[in-house]
Parts: structure tokens; C-alpha cells; sequence
DNA sequence: ATCTGCTAATTACTCCGACATATTACAGGA
DNA sequence: TCCTGTAATATGTCGGAGTAATTAGCAGAT
């Protein structure tokens, strides 16, 4: 199809809410849709139950193929946000028909403005998955995984949270407890949910310099799981998770 | 480098189509293919770093057109299974991205001889979810919450966990305590878990009658929900999750 | 001999238009 | 009023054509 040059008469059609979803380097067009759709579905913007328009509509309204259209459907549907029934439509499921753990979909939740209930609910899963994760990485860690995580350790000193590169370190510190763990069911959950926690350190960021050295805390986590202590484990990153929960709550209420 | 696989395709001499993969009614062809070869990934047959035929060709061994082939790869690609890229094809991606808690991909999990390591994990993983869910719940639960889970306790007691409608009632009772801990995040992930578990269940039927009555397990989770006691709602629920691994693990060892 | 930049081939990506299928809604009859 | 058959409508499926992007190979320069 060729675009025509957009001419002088006016874009109605664009402020009927039908802006272009933009895509970067390495983003298909349905992605794009996909991701376009994701967010408005999270936001709100759609509530479960409302019916979307038809396919010729909305794909001709997003300036799209029908193909492209459908495929990014069917990424919603796999998400468990839609469902698309012959005749009926396609319409919002209820939520908890929705996948918010997985890792797309969490993007796509705290792209605008995030729930504050559900951060909460996510800290609330945190301050029970990962102690526990730090129990048995106390009992089951071996040399290696000690030294990634001491090494992560150091890089966060040098670096820190307010750089890239220092949140990294912390994701890959947090990673490799989990790995240690030996449980992959484990890995995947909360590597879904630390990155999404990642997304409320910016806020943190963004609210005021940090107002407390999460360094010490690290370290109490990581001599407990050296020394094979899984209670002081747990103990430490119970301490951790709370505290950054404390950070982003007083970050986020204003 | 799997590229041609007889037990996927084949017998396209059959009549009216026996050996495609067959849908029932609600599920969509694109659906179908998605399953199909969602199982024959999480089975094994297509490792990590395996890199399927061609669009054109695969397309045309499954015998459906193109498009539908392409959206059954947007399923699994939203599931984090695959990964496709111009002029590299499509190949399977390392296991940490799989997105193993979606309930999708846990059914296809258990559709084959689900992995025994997995199935520990998951029940690792429940074994710490669930008496914290329990503790919330009896810190938050309103006189609904309760007798809903009544209800489900006495359909328990008059179906057994042998007939259908026990093993419902059985789901019933988990997602009542679920759904009072006021945290959709832990709703949605328990409720993966569990419907993943029950597959389970369902072997040790088959191993051999239920050695064990776990009504009373159940009863005293209840009560101590009831009574708003946090340390006792985790202590029993912890018993009863240590019980039904303990079960499922003898039926399984065989 | 090694590295850089261009060219070409391959593959997924997008678009299009048509037909098939399933589900709902309505109308007609008992 | 209820049931049944029929028609309308939106999703589902198909096949083909053309586009865009990425990799691999080759040529030239360093």
C-alpha cells in the first residue's frame, strides 16, 4: 500500500484516538499493535467485557492489514486479555482471566501510571517468594553461584542504583540467588516480578536521591547464604524486600 | 537441527484428515497448530537453539495455509517459546524464557510424561506460596470468604476426591482462600500452579486409591482461617501441601 | 593476511481479496 | 409461548504477491 503524503486537510481520523503505534528497531508491525493494544487494555482504557470493533474496522482504523491486525490478537489472546469468538467479536476478559505475570504484560501494566494496589500485591508476592528463595539458596548454593553474586556485589558498590549499570548488578545479585535455588518454576516467577519491581526503582530514582545505602543490606543476605544459614538467609532478605517496599510506597503516594 | 519430522505431519492420505491435529469444537486451527507444536517443544522434541523449517514449508507438511501457521507462531512466541527473525528462521529459545507459568504451557507440560524434576519444582514452589496465602487469608477473610469455602468443604465430603465434582470443590475450597488474601497477583499465579497440580492429581488416582482422607486436613486449614489465626492457617496448610507431594511423589516413582 | 564496506540472496513480514465456517438473531410455525 | 429452521454477520482460513530486514559472501583497501 502507498502511504499518501499527508496533505494539508486536517487529521480527523487521528485524534479519534487511532495515533500510529510506533515501533522500534527490531519490533514488528504486530508487535507494535500488540503493545498498543496491551497498554490501552491495561490502563483501562478498555474494561473487561467491552467488545472491540470489528477486524476490517479497527485494522483499517490502525492503518494496518488485517493480518497484522489478527496476529497481534492472537498475542492478546495467548496473554489471556481477549477472546475472539466468530459472530460474538472479540472482547476483554475479566482479569483474572489475565496473565500478570507474565513478563510482557507487566510491561505493558506499569508502562502508564501503575495500580498502586497492585504494586502492593507484587511486593506482597516478593516478601514471600524471595526469602523463601533465600532459604534455599543457603542450603543448595555452590562456589559459583557465591561468586557471581559476590561478584554483582562489587559492581554495585562501584556503580550505583542510579546508574544502569548498577541495577543491573542488583538484578543479576538477585538472579543468581535464584539460580541457586535449582528451581526453575522459581527463576521464571521472579524474574518476572523483579522486573517489574525494576520499573518502580526508577520511580524511586525519579523521586528524590536515594535515602539509604541498600549495600549493607546485600551483604547481610549474602554472608547468611555463604555461611549456609537459611534462616539468617530468609531473615536478611525479608529485612531487604521490606525496606524497599517502604522506599517505593513513600515514593509513590504523592 | 530438526527439519523434517515424520510424527508431526504425515498420513495425509488419510480420510477426513485422522492424523492432523485435531481440534475440538471452540478450539481454532491456529489454536490447534499452536498446541501441537507447543507439546512437541515442551516435550523435548524441538530443543533449545533448534531452528524450525521455513515458513512455506512447515506451512505447507501441517497442510494449513500460511496465516494460520504464522499465528499459531505469535501464540508461541507471545509464550516466549520461539523467537523468529528475517533470514535466521524461527528457533526455539532457552529455556529461562519460556514463560513456564502460564497456564498454556503448563497444560502442554503435563500433556506428555511431565519431567519429574518439574513437577518437584512445582510443588516447591506451592509449598511456599501457599500457607502464605493461607496466613493472609486469615487475616483478611470475610464471613463470604467463609462460606464459600463451607460450601466447598461439604461438597468435598459428599463427592470424593475420586469424582469430578470432588476434584472441583477441591479447587474451590484453594481459590476461596486465594481470592481472600485481596492480592491478584498471588490469585493468578496459585491458580496456574493449581490447575497444573491437579493434572497430577489425576496420577495418583490412576496409581492406585486414595490412601488417605484429607478432609480433616482440610477442615483444620479451615478453622483456623475461620478463627483468624495467621501462624496456624500456615502451619496446616503447610501440612496438607507437604501431604498431597508426599502422595504425588509415590505415585509418580513407580 | 586482516579488516572494512558493499552486494546479493534468503527469510520473515506485510498486504490484499476471496471464500469458508461458526454463532447469533430473527422470523415463522406448532 | 416455545421450538425450529433460516439468514445475516463477524471471525476464521486460504493463496499469492510484493516489501523489508538481516545475514553471508565477496571485493577492495589497509
Amino acid at each position: 500500500m502507498v502511504k499518501e503524503n499527508p496533505s494539508l486537510h486536517g487529521q480527523e481520523t487521528e485524534n479519534s484516538g487511532a495515533a500510529k503505534a510506533v515501533r522500534g528497531p527490531g519490533r514488528r508491525l504486530h508487535g507494535a499493535i500488540a503493545h498498543k493494544l496491551g497498554m490501552a487494555i491495561l490502563s483501562g482504557h478498555y474494561a473487561p467485557g467491552d467488545v472491540l470493533s470489528g477486524e476490517v474496522a479497527f485494522a483499517e482504523e490502525l492503518e494496518v492489514s488485517r493480518s497484522a491486525y489478527r496476529e497481534a490478537i492472537q498475542v492478546l489472546t495467548a496473554k489471556g486479555l481477549v477472546e475472539s469468538r466468530p459472530k460474538a467479536g472479540t472482547r476483554v476478559l475479566p482479569r483474572n482471566r489475565w496473565n500478570l505475570l507474565d513478563p510482557e504484560v507487566l510491561a505493558w501494566a506499569f508502562a502508564g501510571e501503575p495500580d498502586i494496589q497492585f504494586v502492593r500485591d507484587l511486593f506482597e508476592l516478593r516478601a514471600i517468594v524471595e526469602p523463601a528463595a533465600a532459604r534455599l539458596a543457603a542450603q543448595r548454593r555452590d562456589k559459583d553461584d557465591l561468586k557471581i553474586m559476590k561478584d554483582a556485589l562489587s559492581a554495585m558498590r562501584r556503580h550505583t542504583l542510579a546508574t544502569e549499570a548498577g541495577r543491573a548488578a542488583d538484578r543479576d545479585f538477585h538472579n543468581a540467588i535464584l539460580h541457586a535455588t535449582r528451581n526453575d518454576a522459581l527463576l521464571v516467577l521472579t524474574a518476572s516480578i523483579g522486573a517489574a519491581v525494576n520499573w518502580t526503582t526508577q520511580y524511586k530514582q525519579r523521586a528524590r536521591a536515594l535515602p539509604r545505602n541498600p549495600i549493607p543490606d546485600h551483604v547481610r543476605v549474602y554472608d547468611a547464604i555463604a555461611a549456609g544459614d537459611p534462616a539468617a538467609a530468609a531473615e536478611a532478605m525479608g529485612v531487604l524486600v521490606d525496606l524497599a517496599l517502604e522506599d517505593t510506597a513513600s515514593a509513590m503516594q504523592r
